[in-house]
DNA sequence: TTATATTGCACACTAAAACAGGCATATTTA
DNA sequence: TAAATATGCCTGTTTTAGTGTGCAATATAA
């Protein structure tokens, strides 16, 4: 009936846009992983959807310059929240 | 000079946000531990800015009705990437 | 106020993320 | 094509998120 979205797609779309714009950096994985003293292993699970930190997602995230709009988005929705009436 | 985020920032507004929804439901960090099948501690830390699991952040989003609307956002920022000509 | 529930934060323990390394299979480049 | 580079995945070890418990401080209800 209703299309709700699962974790582990959720997951798997976060890995997808990660390495796409890796890709579109030129970056290798060891490169990436270098620079942000992370394991290689640990960037091929976040980009083939495996679980992983927050801290892990955020470091990457900072790396290619999401961050600020991932936090953006994020007061946005506070915001949002904080209007809305509660329905319970 | 910039005013860069921080991944400690991120991850206490990250905090906050699912505090403020779960306040707004009227639920207790123990009831939510309950529905999720995880610890008090865990949506503790996830409130309190410290580092968690991806995995624990999308039960509790999901769990909230909030998934959803980041599965959406992750899209369009794939989308908007994609289309991105590359700068480097 | 007094009782009850909730929260924040310790502690030790367990489960799993992250690490180190290797290897086979793409993929890219000379 | 051959060489070099990059990726996916595996195995074992280390680190840390998550668990279980308890307790003091705070908030809520009687």
């Amino acid at each position: 009936m209703f299309n709700t979205i699962e974790i582990k797609d959720t997951k798997q779309e976060i890995g997808q846009v990660i390495k796409i714009v890796r890709k579109k950096r030129k970056l290798s994985q060891v490169e990436v992983a270098k620079s942000l003293d992370v394991s290689r292993n640990t960037i091929q699970n976040l980009e083939s959807g495996k679980n992983f930190t927050i801290d892990t997602l955020f470091k990457v995230l900072k790396e290619f310059d999401l961050l600020d709009k991932v936090y953006d988005e994020i007061l946005e929705a506070k915001k949002e929240i904080e209007q809305t009436k509660s329905l319970y």
